[in-house]
DNA sequence: GGTAAAATACAACGTTTGTTGCATATGATA
DNA sequence: TATCATATGCAACAAACGTTGTATTTTACC
């Protein structure tokens, strides 16, 4: 393991004040951490040639409240290790009430930053660049998010339309959002986010787009997604969340990536495209850098 | 996961004759195939929301013996895991296109996960804490994010909108974007969200906001962001990002999180809240979960 | 609208879990 | 060798486990 391991080091140099039987259920857990995760405390003990209380006693020595202390951490070694992310600190402060609501934030953003970085695996990483050649490819490329997805998928476009005028955003007023369908065909994709639950709209959109000959590439939350079944390709995120909410944090992190991979295909086209399209927003007045004087 | 996985596979494929409640845990064991191996039956039931005998249920639907089946299978998934992820992190014999997307990918994902886990630093849990009982205190919340902001500004209503009513999105065609500040007060609260470059008429409609008292809480990206001296109270995220374009999945994480404070301040509310909007959009036929058959 | 069948919730079962108090074994000191 | 403190094994405990049969609800069909 490369990361630092706080409760490993503990045993490891508590290892010599031990006894024999202490020692052996601590040699044991050391050279078989995963183990120690996923069976029982029975089992590991028996394992390790050592009666069940040597690992409660054990958990006592290592001055914690019993052995599922020693298991919760294994369990949260496992649980992380793909990440890489040991950032956990465990540090007590300020008042009841704005602790409680600082630990609620922290579990969440370690929950978030986790699940992005999960997305590192390289099955994530060939889906996404396949995704991209499969957009690079189209002649014009729908964009559709409903509800909860439609910033993801408004993102997606916006970013897009920096670059040039591929994207088509599926949305729109009095019923219309599927309009931008009308002329699409074989040549194009159709770019579908949704998450559970997932919109009937988007799913009849997809269902719609794909009689029509589009090729579709979802970006969804699941193996068995509806969408699934009706894309070429899907870019799988968790929405998981520590709150009431799903997260939407890792679609968009997706959609970011596939921008980015998009604008990489060729660099010196992209660089004069935002060159140009700053341009255009400068002649238009769109930013500022100070506080403006109102207008009148 | 590159590897073969014949459970995973044997449940996606017989998914679809699966009832309801079967599928509910079939979903939640695919999407968290770790946890299976890590805690009881009945905890990963918990969490699937399905009750116990379900997945002893679905395990004889699968097959299987038992319940049992299914963790022994996924404790073997996870020992194997450890030889394997490291042995085939080495071996990128993929075409070099395909490398160097693979490896802008990655590195743009580790940035993301990177920024939000820095989130988590005292000082920023300290101001979300703060963010969120001032937007709690606030009669009414105008959320306002232009251009590229518009996502997480949009996320941020859509969520509230879940659990009240409390939210005013500032946005609309044809220049009526201000409209909502109307009638706004001094017992109002402005979340403006905006990053480099700022959009003017965000800093604009900032500005009248403060003439006309209202509070204004900042989501943005420096202490130097104009924002800064409008506001109140300020969040700031990072944007930088490995690719052409700014990064806004650490904003639309903060704004993820101050839903969870503010649903977390009465989490009764909140969940009632939740099942009156669930109800609401179930009579709508909002979602589904299978595909569905066209509309004629 | 009524009915049969499928799906689901519930409650109780016998096991197994992690823990604890107590009896026994061990080994050092006097 | 006697004595004592520590270390270990054992047995019993409540709690939680996975499972199962039954009652209830939901669904689909006539």
């Amino acid at each position: 393991m490369l990361q630092a391991d706080p409760l490993r080091d503990r045993i490891v140099s508590l290892f010599d004040g031990m006894s024999p039987q202490l020692r052996q259920a601590a040699r044991y857990i050391i050279e078989h951490p995963q183990e120690v995760a996923l069976v029982s405390m029975r089992e590991l003990a028996r394992n390790a040639g050592v009666q069940p209380s040597t690992m409660t006693r054990l958990a006592k020595f290592l001055g914690l409240a019993g052995y599922d202390d020693i298991r919760a951490h294994h369990a949260e070694a496992i649980r992380f290790r793909v990440d890489g992310f040991a950032a956990r600190a465990m540090q007590h402060e300020d008042s009841e009430q704005d602790m409680a609501a600082a630990q609620l934030s922290r579990r969440m953003l370690q929950g978030l930053a986790a699940q992005i970085a999960r997305l590192t695996e390289p099955a994530s990483l060939e889906r996404l660049s396949a995704a991209a050649d499969r957009l690079a490819q189209a002649r014009r490329i729908f964009v559709l998010g409903l509800r909860s997805c439609h910033s993801v998928a408004w993102h997606f476009h916006y970013v897009m339309t920096l670059l040039g005028e591929k994207t088509t955003h599926l949305d729109g007023p009095a019923d219309t959002v599927g309009d931008g369908l009308i002329r699409a065909g074989a040549e194009d994709v159709l770019l579908a986010i949704s998450i559970n639950p997932y919109a009937l709209h988007s799913l009849e959109l997809a269902q719609l787009a794909r009689e029509k000959g589009l090729g579709i590439v979802a970006i969804t939350d699941s193996e068995v997604s509806p969408l699934v079944g009706l894309a070429d390709l899907a870019i799988l995120c968790s929405t998981e969340s520590q709150s009431f909410f799903h997260t939407l944090a890792p679609a968009l992190a997706i959609s970011e990536v596939l921008c980015g991979l998009l604008a990489n295909k060729d660099r010196n086209a992209a660089l004069s495209a935002l060159q140009r399209a700053d341009r255009h927003l400068l002649s238009l007045n769109t930013y500022a850098t100070a506080i403006p004087r109102r207008r009148i």
